[in-house]
DNA sequence: AAAAGTATAAAAGAAATTTGACAGAAATTG
DNA sequence: CAATTTCTGTCAAATTTCTTTTATACTTTT
């Protein structure tokens, strides 16, 4: 039972004093500013001892009982910026790994939201919408697909975009070529690899702005990166999913194509013949 | 100045440590939730010297000033009336292209999961689990990574995983290895490639199981695939989301470890040691 | 091998809560 | 209107909880 409704049961038992305290405790910005019991007394002109006994009254053990419960409403009622998934595997499946999949990839995409800059996301979309940059993007062990699928979509939005290899012997050349108009996109999750580490450390002493993508840990690299983004990649298995990686990666992708959607359309036209022009997809 | 500035300002100097810290102080539901230095830490999984180290370095007393500074942060960003609900995205940005993105990604999942055979589901996740077949994936233009990602995982929980090169030059080979113990996973969205209509008949003809991964129109392949899963890929740009399809591929690998979780710990054991050996990545 | 970073645990210190006693104010009642 | 009851604030002391310090051992990195 929320606060809120405890209060409205128990509005009768209330007394003058206590009544004061009702809106302090109703009001979100009001609970968590009023840090403690004085600071709450104080702001409804009440004195500490009241308080308790308003706590007491509505069933709780002292006033941090209360301020936990109300907080912790507080908090579940923020949490949830992404609906909640609807479908359920059927007949008391709900412990089907479906399902708690399905939970994770919610959990993680709010945790990556929340955590996610929206005037850095904005920038770097400008960044790498702009084709006077050279872009570089290197990925892990784990993370390699993202980047290959983010290079892919760069690749259809843009010039100057370049994959770099797993195997570091091809990296020398690429690094002589990265300046100020370059930026490496490195995606580094756990276990951080250390030379993606050293490749992202001499392309900034090169001039080049470092773009990372990480998880909820946060790779060594955000040190000297420029821009930075952490991803939540929490799994039902022993390995770390890439789907919040992914999400904002893809994410990216709209909105660079959103910047210039002329360009885009023209650029995806082109593209259109070109597939038809080999023939090696199927029409429709 | 705002702490998430002060965290900005200060990434270069923190530890791996404390940069574990980092979404707890930036996210707002965790900020209200976690009250004492102890539970921060413990979510964090840091120590309480390390909280008050990280404090100190972004310029507080202790512990106690940063929180309220978050606090009163908070406070003040959801007293505006209006961005109450939405403490998030602060401004009016619900039609932020990310808000958008994600609100796309439920969708996607929801939709995914509402078609989801369940029962099918785990039939699959034990013939991939059974090493007596042999694995065999191919993917598109777009959905390469996807099936990279699969082989990737699939190659870390059993022997016998091979990843069809986008090249047909190399095809042949390995369509004369397949039989009844073979499986060839395809995955293929829109617009659906014709050679890997051809690859899936022939493999078929050699008896081998088809298991299809595409999007929500079906591909032609599904007439004679053995299962088919379908994920939707709405996405606010003009390419497929090939999110739904990571999910489903990251979850069937979870389903297949589960299904040997001995097994799976011994060659992550294995895996983990080998990485130790090489040297490639940093520890932890 | 040395240095930096980190966790643990115990102890000290600080802050907040709670208690209890009491007195004054307000409301109620006869 | 006076007596009574209830409510409330003040204050200081007791208690509890939380923070901070310190020292040590262990790990990781250089």
């Amino acid at each position: 039972m929320l606060v809120r409704d405890l209060l409205e049961n128990h509005k009768a038992e209330l007394t003058a004093a206590e009544r004061r305290l009702v809106p302090f405790l109703r009001d979100d910005s009001l609970a968590i500013e009023l840090q403690s019991i004085t600071k709450l007394a104080e702001a409804a002109q009440v004195s500490t001892p009241t308080v308790i006994r308003l706590a007491r009254k509505l069933g709780f053990d002292g006033f941090p009982s209360l301020q936990s419960a109300i907080r912790a409403e507080l908090a579940e009622r923020i949490k949830q910026p992404l609906a909640k998934l609807e479908a359920r595997a059927p007949k008391g499946q709900d412990d089907h790994i479906v399902n708690i999949a399905a939970h994770m990839l919610v959990q993680n995409v709010n945790q990556t939201l929340a955590q996610l800059d929206f005037n850095a996301f904005d920038e770097v979309a400008a960044l790498l919408g702009n084709s006077e940059n050279s872009i570089h993007l290197i990925g892990g062990r784990i993370t390699w697909p993202v980047a290959y699928h983010f290079a892919n979509h760069l690749g259809m939005a843009r010039f100057g975009v370049n994959l770099l290899n797993s195997s570091q012997s091809a990296w020398p050349q690429t690094i002589l070529d990265m300046d100020e108009k370059s930026i490496l996109v490195v995606f580094d999750i756990t276990r951080y690899e250390r030379m993606m580490e050293r490749l992202a450390e001499i392309s900034a002493a090169q001039g080049a702005k470092i773009l990372l993508f990480t998880d909820q840990w946060g790779s060594p690299i955000e040190k000297i990166a420029d821009y930075c983004f952490r991803a939540t990649g929490e799994a039902p298995s022993s390995w770390d999913s890439t789907v919040a990686l992914a999400f904002l990666v893809e994410t990216l992708v709209a909105a660079i194509q959103n910047q210039a959607p002329q360009e885009s359309a023209n650029r995806i036209r082109q593209i259109e013949e070109m597939i038809g022009a080999t023939e090696i997809f199927r029409r429709s």
